[in-house]
This record gives C-alpha cells, structure tokens and sequence, in this order.
DNA sequence: AGAGGTTGCGAAAACGTTTTCGTGTTGAAA
DNA sequence: TTTCAACACGAAAACGTTTTCGCAACCTCT
C-alpha cells in the first residue's frame, strides 16, 4: 500500500524545506532551474497530488457545489444535476448531492451540515413540505453567512437570491390555448395540491387560457391530486364522466396515468380524448401513445443555475446584492397524444 | 452578513484560551462547570458549528463518499444513489457524485479528483469505455492508496474490491425460461454489444436457457444494438421477419422499443408477441401495455453498496483484505406485456 | 574595499480543529 | 510549614498547504 506521499515527505526525502518544495512545483522563480527540476522530477515519480482537503481549508474554498433537491428518481431533477454537473466540471468544481426527500426536516440538516466549510454554495429546489410550511429561516441563514444559493424551478419569493424558473404560468397557458385551437372546449385539468409552486402556477395558467377564450371554467374538469400513489380514482371519475374531450396534466405521471385509465376505459388516446401533459421525460418519450407535453429542458436549467452560481463565487464578494431571476423557455413538444377535434 | 464563528473568536470574545473553548464544546471534565456553561451558552447564541474541512484535515476522514457513474439520467442509476444515500445519511456521510459520461478519461479525472482528499471511498460502476478498453489501473491505484472501493453492476474480476451485483445470468435465464414455459420456442434477443459485462452476461443465459430446453439458437434472433439512437432498424427487421414469438431486452429501452416498433408494423403485444425487458424503471412500469421485466432493486443494490463501503471504513484499517461479492436477488415481473401462447 | 543589488533558500504564519502535555494555584494531609 | 494531589487552564503540535518575509551568500559597481 503506498499512501500518498505530502510536500512534508518530499522535502524530507531531498533535504530542502517545504517551502522550496511547494516553490518549486509551482514553479517559482525563487527556485533555481537545478532544485526546481530535481523537485520536480521526485513529485512526478511519487506521484505527488497536492490535498484538496488542505487546499481547502488554506483557500477558504472548497470548489464544490451542494445541491440539495427533493429527490434524484425524478427524471427532471436528474436532468437538472446532469446540467449542473457539465457546467461544474468545466469550471473544476465538484457537486455533492443531498435529497430531502420532500421532508423540511432533511432539507434543514443537510444545508446546515454542508454550510459548515463543505460546499461553497448551494443550488436548490425546495421540498414540498418547505413550500406547506413557508419556512425559509434556513435559507435566508446560509445566505446571510455569505453563501450563494440558486434556487430552481420549486422557487420561492420570500428569500432573496438568484433564481431559475420556467414560466409556468406562460407555458401551462400555451399548452392548453393549443388544445383550444385545436377545437376543444371541455378542457380537464389534473393538477396538484396548491401550496407546490409549480402546480399553482400551472393551475393558473390554465385558468387564464380559458378565460382568454371565454370558455367558463368548470370546476368538475379540475381535480387535484394530493398523493401520486393513489391518484386513479379521482382521474377515473373524471375520465367515465365523459365530460372532457381534452386532459391538460401538469405532470407526466398524470399524463400517462391518465391514459392508461382512459384505455381501461375504452376511451382511445388521441381518438376520444387528447392529452398534453408537463416535463418531457422518459415517459412522454417512450409511452404508447408518445405523450404531448411542455418541456422544461433540465439540461438547460442546470447549467445556467450552475452558471450562476460560479459566476456568483468567483465575483469575489464584489458585493453584488443584484440578483437575477432567469426563465429558461419552454416548448411544446407535440407528438401522439393530441390531435384536432 | 453574519459569517460563521471559530473557536479563535470565541476565545477571544471570552478572554480565554481555545483549548478551554474547544474543551468546553466537547464537555471536557478538565473544565470547570462556570467556564463550560459559559462557553456553551456563547457558542449556542453565535451559533458555532465546527468547521467541517478543519475536522477532516485533522482526522484524515472527510465522511464523503465517492459516487462515479456513467450517467445519472437512468432511473436504475438514480435508484442506486437514492440508496447509497440513505445508508450515507443513516452514518452521517454526505455522497459527491460525478458523471463519467461512458467515458474512460472523465472516470478517470474524476477518481484522481476525489482521491486527492475529497472523499474516503467510492462507490462506483464502470463506464462502457473503460469495459471496452480493460484499462483499470486507475482504480487499482485508489485501492493502494489504502481507500476502499465498491462496484456495483457494471463490475470487473480484474481488481480485486468489494462487489454488489445481481446475477445477470441466472435473472436472464429465468426471464427466459418463463417465455419457453409459456409454450413459446422463437424467441428473440435484444442485447448490446458484448464488452458491456452485463449485456454479456445476461446474452449468456439467454442461450443457456435455450440450450437447458433444448432449443437450437438462432442467431437471426439475437440482435447486438452498439448505439442506442438508431437501434431502431435492426429491431425492425427482426419485427419484420415475423419469426419470432417473444422478446427478450437486455433493457428498458429496448423492450419498449421493440413494442412501439412492433405497434407500428401492426403486431400487438402481448398478443401477436410477448415482450421481456430488464429493469424495472419509469418506462415498463407505464408503458403500455405496461411491460413485464426483471427488477433490479437499485435501492437495495445502493444500500447494500453503501453498507459495505462504510463497513470497510469504520472497520480502521483492521487490513481484511476479504472481499466479497453480494449477490441482490431479483425478481420476474409479469405484467401485461407477456401473455401465454 | 565598501556599498548596494541579486539570487536561492528557509522559517514561520495562517486556515480551524483536537489533544497532549505542562504549569500555576488551591486545598488538604503530614 | 512543607508536600503532594487535584483542579483549571494554556501552549503547542499536528493535519497539508501557500505565501510573506528575512537572511545569508555571492556579484557588480565605484
């Protein structure tokens, strides 16, 4: 076993002090060609890495990014430290990853454990129960020590620091303006529980599309669902009550729930009713019919909140108390799951 | 802009010296109870938290682990971590995951990265481009290092380190063997190419199942797809050939793959052909029809992975240089896309 | 020969901890 | 009064770096 071997070891071994050995690898011109080439040539052979822990704690940098999300089985979050990750690695940053779990509780013990000395910011999207209780003291304590945080996409308004979001609102209301020009009236909306930002906004916007075409909203085509894991009856109701020609879903799994209830049914996607749904993942991708859906590019979300953040880091504390919310556009991807009255 | 307090300043603030600080937090019998609580009560009301990269600078141990992985927009990868993760927060570790993007120099730049300090072990699965290139002496030099290390389902038998895997062969055998007891004889495969170790092996006990019932293999029903963006061809020629009665996928993708194809040239599955894929991710679960596969349990693989790395880390280098392999069992999953014949 | 400048290197501080060891003060026992 | 233990605390080393500063030794002018 060779362990690795310290400037300490190396400055032993050739009989000059560690100083001249640190000189020396960096190649100062303090040194001279002679004792910097011979240096040089031990730490090749030995291998010699310098410590990050060391380097750290000398830097008071630790050039490693904390994300800390609701969970990583999620292909969006996936994608979204996916992006996060890219933009890290080319700036020579590392990314630690912590789940909440949708649990506040998680969410506070893991920034706080990584708050002290392991990461140099932090990029997040909140838990659902953190958006129930509105409880941001957490957040606002690692800011106010001089950590950067980003949030993304479960975002907040009570706490002031560069954000990335989609348009929610914008591109819920396209996704079903698109279903009305298509000749639908009767227009149901599954959604989620209000207090997640992102389902409110969708909600909205949904809302907001039908008012702009004048179409009442009924509030039977809206159903909330509070728990994924038992979302089919209530999606069932809907889907024999017959009433809706088109389903606007603000996730993917309602999506592709919804049509799977819909062939049980003996209701045929798109023939009988067309579906849009939110996020393009796997399932949209791969699901029979290809479900229509909005997508919200995690790949770009994650690198520009990882752009962010660095840019944020290496200002330097210049103090810029100017933060940014950027959009990241959407688009409609339309494939089999929709199609024209 | 409150920043985090030291030991330094409390000494200060206190007038005493950081021994008697640091003594105190730790509830040393060496000082005297007014001192203690004194300290402790100014500690609690600046907050003091230690510093978390002094600590491992002290201790040689980070409480990080290591996660390398091809990719983390996979949902068996992303269930891996999801149980690497808990184990790591049950212990009081944080995991660092980087992404090697199939490629053996960013596996590679990550490792050396890390090893410089960063994390105390790894936990990691190898990239097809070091599979293909048997070049592990990347890995084998983190273990001299003295920092233990885990792989997990894409494994080696060149370096010798704790193991967490399923049995590729036998899982496959069974899924196969499932198709011929339910009367089918032409049935096809869908694998990768042969460096990928798991796609080998499960393609292993493919053809031993058919062998075990005596049925001849034929090799214009085993198709090798390299890349899995136009992989759509040659499974299409396979539909097309209308030789076969059931499918078996080394994956997720190609199992759906084949159903969308086989929906294309008007074959229904199960009914026209029955369909067997491998892990049990987002895409069999709400496919439709939802596809019948071979479970994994990436969370149980994680946790185990993660027990085993934390294992060898407490043990204190006792030196058991005892590796094992684990086995995680798996299990057929019948849905709706196998039927009998 | 003395003044001043360059060259090459080492000592030491700093980052924030923990821990070992030493030391001064007190109180009690002899 | 002397001796010795117990008590309460501080100094310093250690982890592995980087960097500032100081200091010899040598060289080059006048």
């Amino acid at each position: 076993m060779r362990k690795k071997v310290t400037l300490k070891q190396i400055a032993k071994e050739l009989d000059v002090s560690i100083s001249t050995v640190s000189k020396s690898l960096r190649d100062s011109h303090e040194i001279s060609e002679d004792t910097r080439l011979k240096v040089q040539a031990f730490a090749k052979l030995y291998n010699y890495k310098p410590n990050n822990i060391a380097l750290s704690l000398k830097n008071k940098k630790t050039k490693t990014i904390g994300i800390i999300i609701p969970e990583i089985v999620h292909h969006f979050f996936a994608t979204v430290i996916s992006g996060i990750e890219q933009v890290a690695n080319e700036n020579g940053y590392n990314v630690i990853v912590c789940l909440s779990d949708e649990s506040f509780d998680k969410e506070v013990i893991n920034l706080e454990m990584l708050a002290n000395g392991s990461t140099d910011g932090f990029i997040m999207s909140l838990s659902k129960e953190t958006q129930q209780k509105k409880d941001f003291h957490h957040i606002q304590e690692v800011i106010n020590q001089g950590m950067p945080v980003v949030l993304f996409d479960r975002v907040t308004n009570d706490v002031f620091c560069d954000k990335v979001i989609i348009d929610d609102k914008q591109a819920a209301f396209d996704a079903v303006q698109f279903l009305i020009e298509k000749g639908f009236q009767k227009i149901a909306l599954i959604t989620t529980v209000d207090y997640v930002s992102v389902g409110k906004l969708r909600t909205d916007g949904y809302k907001e599309a039908l008012k702009a075409h004048h179409i009442a909203i009924d509030e039977e085509l809206v159903i909330k669902i509070e728990d994924i894991d038992n979302c089919s009856l209530k999606i069932e109701n809907l889907i024999q009550s017959k009433k809706c020609e088109a389903i606007f879903a603000v996730n993917e799994l309602f999506a592709v729930t919804a049509i799977k209830i819909a062939a049980q049914n003996n209701l045929k996607v798109p023939e009988d009713v067309s579906v849009i749904g939110f996020t393009d993942g796997i399932i949209s991708q791969f699901s029979t019919p290809s479900i229509s859906t909005v997508s919200q590019n995690g790949i770009k979300m994650g690198r520009k909140s990882a752009q962010m953040l660095i840019d944020r880091l290496e200002l330097e504390d210049e103090e810029n108390e100017q933060y940014t919310t950027e959009i990241i556009e959407t688009n409609l991807i339309i494939r089999e799951s929709t199609t024209t009255k």
